[in-house]
DNA sequence: CCTGGTTTGACATATCCATTGTCAATTTGC
DNA sequence: GCAAATTGACAATGGATATGTCAAACCAGG
């Protein structure tokens, strides 16, 4: 079992690292035209096919307004595009379109060689052991949102 | 060696981490009345001892600018007091007061029960791991960085 | 059915983190 | 000393995200 403190420096490693892989990603998804948060919207929607916007926002836990007026800026953008719902009159489906799905890509394809080129200085049983206290991490801080938010 | 595809893993884990360490950590430093942005300058201040604001801001990487802004924040408010600077007649060195020591004492205190029950959920050995691959993540992308910036 | 609670879109407002740019004062390295 | 880098002060901007409100649509229980 590990200490709290061994976990605080882990939390604070967290910290400092998100900011850097935003600069790092930034010129980027600048060059493209998407920003960070958009591109998780089209990643989400790759990755578990079209859905509404709450539902990306539930899947990401953030506010479905905040899911809303990206998928607006996408929506504008041409990079996804409404379908009807046929669960709900209102509430239609986003889906990739074929310019987002080709955002996706290309953004991908950037980032892999500097991603090769960063894990050439990790172990793999580093990474695997990261990966699973990361996600271990969010797990647990949603369980605590959850039992905070229902009290 | 670990892959590109484990890397990317780690990295979209971190991004997900991070907000919600942010919202954890939000109803406390509220409570409080600092946001954690400051509270990063305090703890600079506590670890690294007085300071001026540029290099504050060139130890985590970010604007001086925003790092006066947040300086002049907690000057406000009595967390820190700008002492004469031997090296530099405009550059003074901030120093925490025994308010903004109280405070850092107060967060920290606030959070180290819950860390510690987070911390019962993991190895010590994937906390160390986690811990060493955040680090050196951190270290390459500062490296290329500053290698990015100079050309 | 119909009524009440829940979900949703649309819009507004606010906060925080962080950047860039500019100017004048200062410091520093040659 | 003088040119180049550093610094503080100020301004503008942008992005991620949260709340709050309202009206329309949806769903479930009588």
């Amino acid at each position: 079992m590990a200490t709290a403190e061994a976990l605080d420096h882990v939390v604070r490693l967290v910290r400092d690292t998100f900011p850097r892989l935003q600069a790092a990603a930034d010129r980027l998804h600048r060059h493209i035209g998407v920003t960070p948060a958009m591109r998780a919207v089209l990643e989400e929607l790759l990755d578990g096919g079209p859905q509404t916007v709450p539902a990306i926002a539930r899947s990401r836990s953030v506010s479905r307004q905040h899911i809303q007026s990206l998928a607006d800026a996408l929506a504008e953008a041409g990079l996804v595009h409404a379908r009807p719902n046929p669960a709900h009159r209102r509430s239609p489906l986003l889906a990739l379109s074929s310019r987002g799905r080709a955002v996706v890509a290309a953004l991908r394809g950037a980032e892999s060689p500097v991603l090769a080129e960063l894990a050439a200085g990790f172990s793999a049983d580093d990474i695997a052991a990261t990966a699973r206290t990361l996600s271990g991490l969010c797990a647990a801080l949603d369980a605590r949102r959850a039992a905070a938010r229902r009290s």
